[in-house]
DNA sequence: TTGTAGGCGTTATCAA
DNA sequence: TTGATAACGCCTACAA
C-alpha cells in the first residue's frame, strides 16, 4: 500500500504538504492541490487511519456493547446507531456481551485498548464503579449509572401508563405484567411501576411475573406464561416488557385457548418492525429508536469534542394500536 | 493514559522488556514478569492497539458489510460472526450498506483506510472488478464474484428442491415462488432454479414473482403478493425467498381469505429465530447460520495468516416443518 | 537476558 | 506557502 511519502515523491512535494492537502489545512494553491490529488489517484492512495488515529490520538471509532444483536430491538437500534455514526465520520465496533459480566468487562477493556473515542452501552451488568472509572465518553441505554454518565431512554413511566390505561379502558380487570429481570434494568422497571400505579388507581387487580436471571431465553418466557395461566387463569390483560415477550404471550394464549383480543388483550413495548407480521398484529408502546440511536451517537460526539451534555435524556413514547387490544 | 514507557519506568526495565513480557517473546524470568505485570496493574495499563496495529501492520479487525443489520437474517448472522471473531481475537467493524452502491463503495474505502485485515461481504452491488482490485482477504455470502474470491452459502439448490418437493407432496398443484431481485444475488437465484426444475419434473404449474429493485422494502412484498392473488387466485403453494417474505405471504393469505395450510401452503427460507413466533409457525429451509458465520471468519483468518482456502463453501440446509405446510 | 535505535504512517511544531 | 523534525506508542532487528 502506498504511503504519504510515495504520494509526496510522485507529486514532487514533501510529505507535510501532502498531509496538508489531505486535511485541507493552511493555504494551498489550486495547482498544488491538483498535483497532489492526481498523484493520490494514480497511486490509489488511502491514508492509513491507524497512523492518523495514533498521531491525533483520536480514532473516530465508537464502541457499541449490547446484549445480543440478534434481538430485534437491538438490531434495529444498532442499525440506527451505525447509520448516524457513519454520517458523522465515525465507525462502529460491535460487541455482543450476551449479558455476561465477564464478557462485558473484557469488551470494555478491548475497546479501551482500541482507543475508541467513546462507548455506547446497551448492556450493563457491572458495578457502578467499573463504569465510572473508565474515564471515556460514555452513554448508556435505559440505565442511570451515576449522575455524571448520560443516559438515553424512552419515557418508560409514561409508556407503562399508556399501556395499562388502554387495557383498563378496553375493559380488562385482571392484569398481568411480564418482564425481564427487574434488578438489572432499573429504568425500564419504571414501566412496571406505572403499570402498578395505574392499576391501583383504577382499583384493578394486577400481578407481575419476571424472569429470574437476565436471560433473553425464549424458554424462560414460555415457562413464565404457562405459570401465569396456571396460577391466574382469569387474567384478561397483559402488559409485556417487549414486543417479543408480547408475541410469546400471544402464542401462549393460543395454546391455552384464549382468544386475543376477546379473552385476553395484550400490549407490548418497543415497536420493533416485525411486530406487524405477528398475528394478530401487536399493540405496542413505540420507542423512538431512530432518535434514540441518533441521540446516543450525538452525546458521544459532543463529549469527544469536549462539550458538556445533559445526562438525562428521556424520549417520548407513542401508543400504536395493533389488533391485540 | 499510561504508555509502555511509564510501565518500563515503574518496573525499572526498558520499554523493550515490557513489550516482550506483553507479547511473551523470548526468555523471561518469572520474577521479571511479575515485576512488569504488577507495574502494569498499578498503572492500569492497556497497550495501545492503534500503535500495535500500526507497527505490526495488522489490525485484528474484520470489516463486515451487510445490507441492513435490522433484518433478522443478517442480525443473526452478524451475531454469530461477531461471536466467532471475538473468540479468535478479532474485532468487528459493522457497516450497513443499505444495498446502496455508493455507500458500499465508501464503506470498502473506509475499511481499507482503517486497515482491516479482511472484509466479509454480505452485500454486493458493485462490479466484479471493484472486488478483485481490493487485494484484501475477502469472503462473500451468497455470491460468487470470481474464481479466486471465496464464498459461503447454503445449498440453495438443495433447499429449493426440498421446499418445492414438500409442497408438491402435500398436494399443491399451483406453485408460486416469491423472491427478491434475481439479478443481484446469483447464488440464491438457484433456489428458484430448483423450484422450477422440481415443478417441471412433476408436471406442476408454477410461476415466479420478484421485486424490481433489490429493496428490502416491506411494501414491495405486499404489492407482489396482492398481484399474485389477483393474477393467480388458484395458487395453493408458495415458496418464499425468506422467512420474512413467507410471513408477508401468510399475512396476504389471511387478507385474501385463504386458510394456511388448508388452502395455501407456504415454505420460507433461512430459519430465523422469530419464525416460530409467527402464526402459524413457518415451515422453512434452515440455513446453518452459525456455521456460515464461523466459516466466513475462519476463511478470513486463514487468508490473513497466508493460508490458502477453498473458494467454494456450500453448507447443507435442513427442512424444518412448522405449521404452514 | 536485556537494552538501543530505527521504523510503522501520520500529524504538529517551528523555521525558513 | 512549504519543508525539516519530532512526536504518537509500539515492535523488531541488532548489540551487548
Amino acid at each position: 500500500m502506498p504511503t504519504i511519502k510515495d504520494v509526496a515523491l510522485k507529486a514532487g512535494v514533501s510529505a507535510t504538504t501532502v498531509s496538508r492537502v489531505l486535511n485541507n489545512r493552511g493555504y494551498l494553491s489550486e495547482e498544488l492541490k491538483k498535483k497532489v490529488y492526481s498523484a493520490m489517484d494514480e497511486l490509489n492512495y488511502r491514508p492509513n487511519e491507524l497512523a492518523r488515529s495514533l498521531s491525533r490520538s483520536r480514532s473516530n471509532i465508537i464502541g457499541l456493547i449490547i446484549p445480543h444483536v440478534s434481538l430485534p430491538f437491538f438490531s434495529e437500534l444498532t442499525s440506527h446507531i451505525e447509520e448516524h455514526a457513519y454520517r458523522n465520520g465515525y465507525k462502529l465496533l460491535l460487541c455482543n456481551s450476551q449479558q455476561d459480566k465477564h464478557k462485558e468487562l473484557e469488551y470494555i477493556d478491548m475497546l479501551r485498548s482500541s482507543r475508541v473515542d467513546g462507548i455506547i452501552m446497551g448492556s450493563h451488568t457491572l458495578e457502578v464503579e467499573s463504569y465510572r472509572q473508565m474515564s471515556l465518553p460514555l452513554v448508556t441505554f435505559d440505565r442511570q449509572i451515576s449522575p455524571e454518565i448520560p443516559y438515553v431512554c424512552s419515557d418508560n413511566y409514561a409508556g407503562g401508563r399508556l399501556a395499562t390505561t388502554l387495557l383498563i379502558e378496553k375493559g380488562c380487570r385482571k392484569l398481568a405484567h411480564i418482564g425481564g429481570h427487574p434488578g438489572l434494568n432499573i429504568l425500564s422497571h419504571r414501566r412496571y411501576e406505572a403499570f402498578a400505579d395505574t392499576a391501583r388507581e383504577h382499583g384493578v387487580w394486577h400481578t407481575s411475573l419476571h424472569t429470574d436471571h437476565n436471560s433473553f431465553d425464549a424458554g424462560a418466557y414460555e415457562r413464565l406464561l404457562r405459570q401465569l395461566f396456571r396460577e391466574h387463569p382469569e387474567v384478561d390483560g397483559i402488559f409485556a416488557g417487549s414486543d417479543i415477550i408480547a408475541a410469546y404471550a400471544l402464542k401462549a394464549c393460543r395454546e391455552n385457548g384464549r382468544r386475543v383480543p376477546q379473552d385476553v388483550r395484550i400490549v407490548g413495548y418497543d415497536g420493533i418492525a416485525v411486530r406487524s407480521l405477528f398475528h394478530p398484529s401487536i399493540s405496542t408502546i413505540r420507542q423512538p429508536m431512530e432518535e434514540m440511536g441518533r441521540l446516543a451517537v450525538d452525546l458521544i460526539i459532543k463529549q469527544v469534542e469536549g462539550g458538556t451534555v445533559s445526562t438525562v435524556n428521556i424520549l417520548p413514547v407513542e401508543l400504536e394500536e395493533g389488533s391485540t387490544t
